[in-house]
DNA sequence: ATGAAGATCCGG
DNA sequence: CGGATCTTCATT
């Protein structure tokens, strides 16, 4: 299988969110393969934290593409995301659900892929693509790959830029009104 | 200092 | 549907 390197998150991060359903995240001793992932954007994206936390611009800034995003929401749950920055698109690209033994819905959730690998704020600021015990490999997603608008937010509502393996069981939530996009090139 | 909001999840 | 439980940020 083909290691993802930092190149791959020099790009736009709507193509890099979608690219990634289908491939697998190893993290630890585990593996998952990456169903449902959203899109943020640096620029005219009023939901990304670029928009409204200096601190996330300033992580911008500091690190490379490929590195790890990684923070607490609501106090209790760690979000897991990949910093994108590909010049004009800087933005991220947040994991929302992975397929994994034993039980399907164990990843099916941002909060719960987390708590499922263990991932949590240490590996914050990391460049976990070229570590021997994380990374990401490329795979195919046979069965379609949907797009809609993202989940929990209150601004920018109408972006579709979620996006997710058509019929998975691990989704977080299902899409509604499926409108299949187009498989990578 | 203090308060509000937040890319969620679980249980009643 | 509310509570958990912590960080960031704006306001006092």
């Amino acid at each position: 299988m083909e290691r993802l390197n930092a190149d791959f998150f020099r790009r736009d991060p709507t193509l890099c969110a979608r690219e990634l359903v289908g491939c697998v995240l190893f993290w630890k001793g585990q593996r998952g393969t990456i169903v449902e992932t959203e899109a943020y954007a640096a620029v005219g994206d009023e939901a990304c934290h670029m928009w409204f936390r200096p601190k996330t611009r300033k992580f911008v800034a500091e690190h490379s593409a490929g590195a790890a995003y990684i923070y607490l929401n609501y106090g209790v749950h760690w979000m897991f995301n990949i910093l994108v920055k590909g010049g004009e698109t800087d933005g991220f690209v947040l994991i929302r659900a992975v397929e994994a033994e034993p039980h399907p819905r164990l990843g099916a959730g941002p909060g719960k892929l987390t708590k499922m690998f263990g991932i949590d704020g240490t590996g914050h600021g990391s460049l976990f693509l070229d570590r021997e015990e994380t990374g990401i490999f490329r795979g195919n997603e046979t069965r379609g790959i949907v797009a809609g608008p993202r989940i929990g937010i209150s601004r920018a509502q109408e972006l579709p830029w979620r996006f997710g393996a058509l019929n998975s069981a691990a989704l977080s939530v299902k899409f509604k009104n499926d409108a299949a996009v187009p498989a990578k090139v």
